[in-house]
DNA sequence: GCATGCATGTAAGGAGTTACATGATTCA
DNA sequence: TGAATCATGTAACTCCTTACATGCATGC
C-alpha cells in the first residue's frame, strides 16, 4: 500500500459524506481548512486523478447542462483508507512565519521596524479573525461538529496572535521612549 | 535586483553580527529560528553559494586543522539587503497542521479519534514548550533581544495551544459520556 | 455583448526534504 | 578502535504555487 500524499487526505475527507467536483473541493478548501491547510487546483486535478486510479475514489459524468462535469465519490476502500489515518496520530506541524523571521533579526535594522513587523503581522491576524467570524456566523445554526471546534480555535488562537503583537509592541515603544530619554 | 529566496534571508540573518560556516548556520537555524522557519544543508549550501555569486556575501576559507571549513561574512551589499528586506512588511504566514485536519475530519472516524488526535497536539506543543525553555534557561543573563522576545511568542504560544487542547479534549469527553447516558 | 462564475486541466518552476557520499578530528 | 562531531556537498524526489489555456453558462 503506497502511501498517500498529505493533500490526498482533504480530498478523501470532503467526499466523505457529498460526491463533489474537484472545483467545489477546492472551494471548499478556500473557505474552511485554508487557514491550516491550503490546496491548489495545480494539486486537486492530478491527485483525483491518482486516487481514482488507486481505486479510492470513483469518477462519474454529471453535466450541467453543456458544461462537461465530474462529480467524485468515495469507494469503500477510499473510506477505511481515510478511517485508518484518522485514527493515526498527526505527525507533522510546520510554520513558516515571516513577520516572526523579521522580528528576530529586528535589532539589525535601526528605527522602528521591529514594532511595524509587530503591527503588520497583528493586522494579518486580526484580518484572518474577521474572515473566519463571516464563516462562523454562515454557519450558525447548523449541529455542532468537529469543524467547528476546528473553526473555533482558529479565530481564538489568531486573537491571541494579535493581541500578543499589540502588547509587544506596546512595550517595545515604551522601551524605546525610556531610551531615548536617558540618552 | 532579482528575488532572493525566502531562506536567504535567514542567512543574511546570521551572518549579520559574525562571520559563520554553513555548518554553523544550520547549528543556529535548528537552536531558534527552526520552529518557524526551518532550513536544511541542501538549502543553506547552494544558497551560500548564490548569495557569494551575487556578491551578498563572501567566503573566505578557514581551516581547522586538516579539517577544510568555508566562513561567509555579509558584505556592505548583503547588509543593505538584509536591512530594506526588514523594513517591508511581512507578507508570508503559512501553517501545516495535521492535528487540525484530522480534528476536522473527525466526525467521519467513529471512537474517540477526535480526542487522541487533541492529546497528541497536546504533547506536541508541550514537548515544543520544553524544548524551548531549555534554550531560554541557556541564554538567560544575555541582554535583552529581539531574539528573546520571539522566543517568549515560541513558549507562550505553544502553551496556549497545548491548554486549548487539553480543554477541548476534555469538553468532548464530556459531550460523549453525556451521549451515552442519554442514549 | 461582456463580465462573472463554473469547470478542468497542464507546464514550468520554486522551495524544501531526505538520503547519500566523503573525509577529518576529537575523545573515550 | 570506534563513536560522535565537524564540515561540505549533491541527487533525487515531493510538494506546491503560479500562470496559462480552454470553453460553456448565466445574468446584466
Amino acid at each position: 500500500m503506497e502511501e498517500l500524499n498529505p493533500t490526498a487526505y482533504v480530498i478523501l475527507g470532503f467526499l466523505d459524506g457529498q460526491p463533489l467536483s474537484g472545483y467545489e473541493i477546492k472551494a471548499l478548501v478556500d473557505d474552511s481548512t485554508r487557514f491550516f491547510w491550503a490546496a491548489s487546483y495545480g494539486q486537486i486535478y492530478p491527485e483525483l486523478r491518482r486516487l481514482a486510479e488507486a481505486g479510492l475514489v470513483e469518477g462519474k459524468s454529471r453535466p450541467q447542462g453543456g458544461r462537461k462535469r465530474t462529480v467524485y465519490r468515495l469507494t469503500a476502500a477510499g473510506r477505511s483508507r481515510l478511517r485508518a489515518w484518522l485514527h493515526e496520530d498527526p505527525s507533522s506541524f510546520e510554520l513558516r512565519d515571516e513577520g516572526l523571521l523579521k522580528l528576530f533579526f529586528a535589532d539589525a535594522a535601526e528605527g522602528r521596524s521591529a514594532v511595524s513587523t509587530l503591527e503588520a503581522k497583528r493586522r494579518h491576524h486580526e484580518a484572518v479573525v474577521d474572515r473566519l467570524r463571516q464563516i462562523e456566523e454562515q454557519s450558525a445554526g447548523s449541529p455542532a461538529s468537529s469543524r467547528q471546534v476546528v473553526l473555533r480555535y482558529g479565530i481564538e488562537c489568531n486573537e491571541w496572535m494579535a493581541r500578543w503583537c499589540e502588547r509587544t509592541a506596546r512595550e517595545l515603544e515604551a522601551q524605546r521612549g525610556a531610551e531615548r530619554r536617558s540618552a
